[in-house]
DNA sequence: CTGTTAGCGCCTTCAG
DNA sequence: CTGAAGGCGCTAACAG
């Protein structure tokens, strides 16, 4: 069997507690025993059983990241930089990937967090009920989606504005005929992006006095898949749009590919600006608004360490990461009208 | 304090042990007490604590995932399935980012997974002293990457092959100059792969009584910007390629990137061959070799699930996943040569 | 079918 | 500075 803490007491000829102490480093131990037991417990390959550990003390050090897709590029960035500052305090992280409505609710229902977790940081927006049950785990929560929440502490960015960034530049450009390509779905899962972003568009199209034209406003799925499909719903309209305005870089990437089949240009026949500053943006020359999405992740994930820490449970708080746009070459004035 | 399996005992009227029995769906235990135990324990919000089970049952319902890097594309695909089927078999997923050397040796060294979990998938090749360490931990061990190993079932795919797909494709278009991004440092993370796919590379060349020219094999780090300074490299050489086979296709990206800066045409100037078959692939017309990413996580984590249902311990084994040539738009004849 | 009895391995008082 | 004792919450024999 594996090696226990009484086998590395008596290896090391001291009391089960005194390896406790000494391996936690926690005050009352001989430096001289220290050493001894340090080297004993090395030489039998001793670690400590979590599950015992937790059992005793109650902390499982261990946190809980719940996230719609791993398989996005922002939610495999989010994670990627989340994981590495929460193992290096010391904390494991344990994943739930709970993209589907099914898996979803299950986990809701469920709560595997109980009792397993000393805090929570959630990807995905939840809705009331869900704040709820994830509240009363009794833990620090932190969130890396959308405004501030009672009960949360939030990163994010200022999604309304960023949007405004990328339409403004399309209208400074001289294009007055603008689509966007989002998600008309009444926000399925409590997630605010797509409705945020598309107050930016309107209030821009509103400030440079062009009417809305809805047929203008198609359903995108934040997939490159749905956004080629959406780009393409665009070009048949009856006046398609001189300008695009993805919410998502992947749909943006899915626009382009449309344009190309359907051998237009871009940015001579059809500008588009993106969103997100995916990592093959540059690739493809997107014009973008680009946001820190590992250092969301990071910055998340170091407030929970935070309130992980602090003596007192402190509650909520709100950090706004900064946003700007990114100029390549998708976006150019509309080509002159016949007349 | 959080309600325990006691409370819901008193609660109903009988023993704990037979509320764990109950609540297990194990036998011996009358309909009718059943139901009113999972009524009660429903009411109270009862949920068990996992560390406690753990430590009585020796089962931590829990598996670890190793990741080298979970942002790229190619792992996220693979834990994203992996996770779900994992999940549904009521497992936890305990995440380990181990990108960087220095967390990739921390980890092997403290080994926390020493206790914590019932498997393990690991998404990166071990070397000889880390397989090791992963076997001294006594539990079944899976693999996405790589051969047959002892000790491990793994899920893979035959790089060699598919190399050798890509560059006679580009053979057979009438190429005789073929450059290659892969990775000519050592397999500093005993990683296979390059190494498999370079052997497939000059196999054909050989075939095709084509003499390698080590100029025109150059290291991309696996990274889109790799690739691009990778290009960069082998259009600046006396003789440039007419044709190029990027061991992935995030560094193939680069390339594609680093052509357009040097405004030359794809594949008018240079064909373009990947590997991988990323989502974006088709969103810039990559030619490419797929191999079924997500099917390998999901594959790999039913191998595993198998053997930790397995009475006895099962290893071993080797599951070989289809590859194919995917033909789009970056690849073509090369030019004809100025006489 | 159900209750009782021991631990699982560790941490944390409390003594010394 | 160190050891002894109790208990964290649950499961797994063993009795009835």
């Amino acid at each position: 069997m594996a090696v226990s803490i009484g086998d590395v007491a008596t290896a090391a000829g001291v009391a089960p507690s005194t390896v406790s102490r000494a391996l936690h480093g926690r005050p009352g131990v001989s430096e001289e025993v220290r050493t001894q037991i340090a080297r004993v417990a090395a030489d039998l390959g001793y670690t400590a059983s979590r599950s015992a550990a937790s059992l005793a003390s109650g902390r499982t050090w261990t946190v809980g990241v719940i996230a719609p897709y791993v398989g996005r590029w922002f939610f495999g960035e989010v994670l990627d930089s989340a994981e590495e500052v929460l193992s290096a305090a010391g904390f494991d992280v344990l994943l739930y990937n709970v993209g589907s409505p099914a898996a979803r609710k299950r986990f809701f229902e469920r709560m595997p967090l109980r009792k397993r977790v000393d805090g929570v940081l959630s990807l995905l927006l939840p809705t009331e009920a869900e704040a709820l049950a994830l509240r009363s785990l009794g833990v620090p929560l932190s969130l890396v989606v959308g405004g501030p929440r009672p009960g949360f502490t939030t990163v994010g960015i200022d999604d309304r504005r960023g949007a405004e960034l990328a339409v403004r530049h399309l209208v400074n450009l001289g294009h007055r005929r603008i689509g966007m390509i989002g998600t008309t779905a009444a926000a399925p899962l409590n997630w605010t992006t797509p409705s945020e972003r598309r107050a930016g568009y309107l209030q821009v199209l509103h400030e440079a006095r062009i009417a809305p034209d809805p047929r203008l406003d198609v359903d995108g799925r934040y997939t490159v898949k749905g956004g080629e499909q959406a780009m393409t719903a665009l070009l048949a309209t009856r006046q398609p749009p001189t300008a695009v305005f993805a919410q998502s870089d992947e749909m943006a990437m899915g626009a382009l590919r449309a344009l190309r089949l359907h051998r237009l240009r871009c940015p001579e026949d059809v500008s588009v600006v993106g969103f997100d500053d995916h990592e093959l943006a540059e690739v493809v020359g997107l014009t973008t608004v680009a946001q820190p999405v590992a250092k969301q992740g990071a910055a998340a994930a170091r407030l929970l360490l935070d309130q992980l820490a602090a003596p007192e449970p402190t509650a909520g708080g709100y950090v706004q990461m900064p946003i700007s746009l990114v100029l390549r070459e998708s976006t150019a004035p509309p080509r002159p009208q016949p007349a």
